[in-house]
DNA sequence: GCGTTTTCTGAAAGCGCTTTCAAAATAGCA
DNA sequence: TGCTATTTTGAAAGCGCTTTCAGAAAACGC
């Protein structure tokens, strides 16, 4: 209803306003400002005194424009709700901060596009470059852009095998090896529960994979009744290990899929009286912060987020730069033992 | 050293390209694209076809520089390591999706500028308004960009008393209150250790005031030795509570400022030995997704974070269409009982 | 001192788009 | 059919900046 009485809007200066102010030309300024040509010492502080009095800054917009770059990169994201994209946001913000570029964060709902003539929210049109989080963009854009030559780096899935995008993941197989190996041969349990991601979700797939690798390997059955979906979510674990418990069904150790899946299985087997570690234990993977403080101590295995967001905003700017950084990266993870797996470990 | 190979590296195509292409001028295109004015449908459907076939996308940055507006909106954060990011997030995002503008976000590391004349990475010259997160700005040029009309609204702190500028936070006042009497009411604590959050934090000020005041309500000293300064973070608050450990005060109750806070206070305490909550009750504030996980698990004020995000953006929104929305809001939040205050709650 | 470099500065074009303004095409009506 | 009212279209200016190009000024050499 009433006005927004902010007051003295009075419009933002440009160059020009620098310039007669200052008594030159705009190009003058234009040199001071980006010290991109000589400019004599008095002249120079003319103007600066300019700018200065006129609290002008340069509009993005149009100096955008005019070099044709945005100096900006794009990070693009599922839903946010996701409990690691602050330590992610971070390790970006780092590789970033050095540089000229600026970020720009757009979480996608995935909701089909109204305009199909406006493709993603962020690409080619307001960015150089942009960082691409797993089941954010569909194979189809992922290909334009490709094609287009658009700058991307791909967090947490491999590309399409025909393009060269590079990308940088968990070295989820070694993790998953240790973790499950840890399981069965210190602490001889058989009977392990896997709770799978969201579907599609590529480090899920691929958690899997190395999973039923390493029972195989180790001689012990993948039960068909054991393996669920936890969603990577703590109350789709905690449904799933309900639904387990109701059925009756037997087991001795549960993988999580995830941290935040761990504290809903934890959740589950408390409040159905299961003691955790000694009936069954559980482990996860990520180790967000919280996994130290769990009850008890979750053993789960280390996935150094920020670090895969530092990496992979270096490669994107190494792109940027015009060279072809590696193309995979794949962090080490760490197996860290606390105590949900039965293990006597000292909390801390 | 290896050069950016990614192959047919065409140059985007510009509204140009589809005039062309599809034998019309310009204008004409620009219109189909903004439906800003009719266009007969024997013309329309040629200019979309080209577009289709020259997979072209605007130039967000001439759009920009000659509709005079960015359409995006800013949020501005201090160091993004903060556990509330995401759900801040979300709500940001929610409140926006519906509506034209993007999200760019810009977490400040409060270096001092080197280049004098550019101030904020995010201001005027890049979005339409702006969210400033608490310590993300200083007031210098908050009041700068005040002066000019820039939209902005505050998170978690209000404005220079001279300042019109919406902003939206906690009832912190409230949520402390409640959970100081609880602690002394029901279960007759008396030497209550308050730890802050970092200097300068608006919140953490906020809280101190109202935890004093309803401590000489109830008649219970605050002793001085009892409030050190936790900085709302995990280790912090688990190193001054180890100090206090050490230098053999005695308490029997901790507000830890926070959750995150509240977790190193947990774990301070377990490692000496001291029981929770027999011996110590704690509590938290903000109630983050961990809280309840905890063990034991935590008594705490749950505040509405992503609510937070939501209103604020919300503001902003009416900001940018003309209107003045309410200026100041605190979000009610609720103290949540759990078990580590010394109540009996099953879990869950 | 005078021609020649070298340094500094301004005019003007252009980045890709929107938006007047007026002309061209079409429709409406007698 | 002829003339006006209406719809559809294009030319051109302009958004605020960078950058080429060439001219002006200053510095240099002899």
């Amino acid at each position: 209803m009433s006005h927004n009485d902010q007051r003295k809007p009075r419009p933002r200066p440009t160059i020009s306003d620098v310039a007669r102010l200052a008594g030159v030309s705009i190009s003058t300024v234009s040199r001071v400002l980006n010290d991109t040509a000589p400019v004599s010492s008095e002249v120079e502080h003319r103007v600066r005194q300019a700018i200065e009095m006129l609290n002008y800054t340069p509009h993005l917009a149009a100096r955008n424009l005019a070099v044709r770059k945005t100096e900006t990169i794009g990070l693009l994201l599922p839903e946010v709700g996701n409990n690691f994209f602050a330590p992610l946001l971070r390790g970006v913000e780092n590789a970033i901060r050095p540089t000229e570029y600026q970020l720009l964060v757009h979480a996608s709902l995935r909701v089909p596009d109204p305009a199909p003539w406006r493709h993603s929210p962020i690409g080619e049109h307001n960015a150089d470059g942009m960082l691409v989080f797993v089941n954010s963009m569909d194979q189809a854009e992922l290909l334009r852009n490709y094609e287009r030559g658009f700058p991307m780096v791909l967090l947490f899935f491999t590309p399409p095998s025909n393009a060269r995008i590079p990308y940088v993941g968990f070295d989820n197989t070694t993790g998953l090896c240790q973790v499950v190996e840890h399981l069965v041969q210190v602490h001889g349990r058989r009977r392990i529960v896997y709770l799978r991601g969201p579907v599609g979700n590529f480090d899920s797939e691929e958690r899997e994979a190395a999973f039923r690798q390493t029972m195989e390997r180790l001689g012990v059955p993948v039960y068909p009744e054991l393996v669920a979906r936890g969603h990577y979510s703590s109350i789709g674990a905690e449904q799933a290990i309900q639904e387990l418990l109701d059925r009756g069904i037997d087991f001795d150790a549960v993988f999580a899929g995830d941290d935040d899946a761990a504290t809903g299985v934890l959740a589950a087997l408390r409040r159905n009286g299961r003691s955790v570690p000694e009936e069954v234990a559980v482990v996860g993977f990520d180790d967000i912060p919280f996994s130290a403080h769990l009850n008890p101590p979750l053993t789960t295995v280390h996935a150094p987020v920020e670090q895969a967001g530092y990496v992979a905003a270096s490669k994107l700017l190494s792109l940027l730069a015009g060279e072809m950084p590696e193309l995979a990266t794949r962090l080490p993870v760490e197996l860290v033992i606390r105590q949900s797996c039965g293990c006597d470990r000292t909390f801390l």
